[in-house]
DNA sequence: CGTCGCCTTGAGCCAGCTCAAATATTGTGG
DNA sequence: CCACAATATTTGAGCTGGCTCAAGGCGACG
């Protein structure tokens, strides 16, 4: 993602949980002896796949990947976006069975990591393992965000919370700058996360260019007004509980 | 709720995690002797506030609770409904402020737990902390499925999927029978809960009945048509992680 | 330099909305 | 047990945000 210099897994790991509460010097040394094999998955592939069980988290190392479910009709519903540092399959530690496909949404580089790594850190280090369910605890959190977006929101705010919870969580893993977020979705992706469709969308999207609020070049999203943008979505992102409400943040205070 | 017999929290908490999951006779024991306190709450009445920061967690004992948001414009929008047995917020043991709200839906009846109790259980007993992670983890696919619902279901399956889910969840506990099920949910929750207005919920509603799929008779719904129902709302209750695949269910078979 | 995926635009339509008022139903105090 | 208030449901009518269908433009990549 523009960057000349390319963080390691566990890097991006210990960059993510910091973000949210306290890594403890030993809990530093776990994860920087994490030893995860890389791998990469080419924009729209399977990662992990609704019904299957997985006997490894990934954990994102570059690009973005999204939990969607298919209905029986076609239409798809886009649950949540992950960023680097994130272990979105996590949970297959402790359910069996995938409810939901893991995919790339555009080409990502991924760690993985046996379950029984995770298992062993659970069981040895038990301010990790809080760390970790906290983590798991804040998916939910946005989960809900995600709910109310979709469920309450007239389309132009559902659009512009998106863009602001992504500016935050890519700020928070040192992914943005200067008011500029790596934003590598189709407008058919984001129509499926915000539950529009893409022809609405679309004029969304154009009406915001217009307004001066984000543009959109070469993949990269350039928030050129942010206070409106977040006026725009009514955006408080407490629900990401980051660490110091996220104050550590430069563009994108929340 | 229609019960002569009114079992106690610790019962209702057992019910709802052996239906997840296995139970230790340790952990039974854990459970059999968790002193909690009794507290009644009235409908609508909060149990825990959006920006607060609970000491303790509450096992829902009867009723019906809900969490939800409310937005600047004043919509609301409720994101689960909890029955019996379940503990939900459960998550301020690990994220410090709520960042939303807990209500009683109906009058509730709650089993107040200290957090250093559940601290213990943790430290002490690994295998119900992972069955408290994984129900956790279950409320989070809930989260999921309730985003697709509200995100790409037309107005009349988003009201048949929640009135599956309602019922395989409280079959699952011991609460519902002989295709009944407890139903105290007025139209405006009901409304706020799909993202729909009230009167569309209500015009839904009656076409429901008047194809004898459900019923709604003095806060009961009786599901006349459950097959109907089921494939209105194209449900499949994976989701849910219920033990067996909610193979022990009599009435609501997911 | 063709082709494939994505974005854009136009036009017509409809599911679900809002506003408003009538009608149950439930709860309360006397 | 009744009267009255408050809450919830129902109905009608008109409107609109967002949808679908269809076609055209325009990059990017082999």
């Amino acid at each position: 993602m523009h960057m000349l210099y390319q963080p390691s897994g566990a890097q991006m790991l210990a960059r993510k949980l910091s973000g949210i509460g306290n890594l403890l010097p030993e809990d530093e040394a776990a994860i920087a002896a994490l030893d995860m094999t890389v791998m990469n998955v080419a924009a729209g592939h399977l990662i992990a796949e609704e019904g299957s069980s997985p006997r490894h988290c990934c954990v994102i190392i570059a690009g973005l990947a999204c939990r969607y479910k298919i209905l029986v009709d076609g239409k798809r519903q886009i649950m949540s976006f992950h960023t680097p540092g994130d272990f979105p399959d996590f949970y297959s530690l402790h359910v069996d069975v995938m409810d939901h496909s893991l995919a790339a949404a555009t080409p990502c580089q991924l760690g993985l990591v046996p379950h029984s790594i995770f298992r062993q850190w659970v069981r040895r280090h038990p301010h990790l393992a809080n760390l970790l369910w906290r983590d798991t605890l804040i998916d939910g959190s946005m989960f809900r965000e995600w709910i109310v977006n979709v469920g309450r929101r007239p389309g132009p705010r559902r659009i512009c919370h998106l863009l602001c919870e992504l500016a935050v969580r890519l700020e928070n893993v040192g992914l943005a700058e200067a008011g500029r977020i790596p934003f590598p979705l189709t407008q058919s992706d984001l129509s499926d996360a915000v539950g529009l469709s893409v022809v609405h969308v679309n004029r969304v999207l154009q009406d915001l260019k217009s307004q001066n609020i984000v543009l959109f070049h070469n993949k990269e999203a350039v928030i050129a007004d942010w206070p409106k943008l977040r006026a725009m979505a009514q955006f408080d992102g407490a629900y990401l509980h980051l660490k110091d409400g996220g104050r550590q943040l430069r563009h994108f205070k929340i």
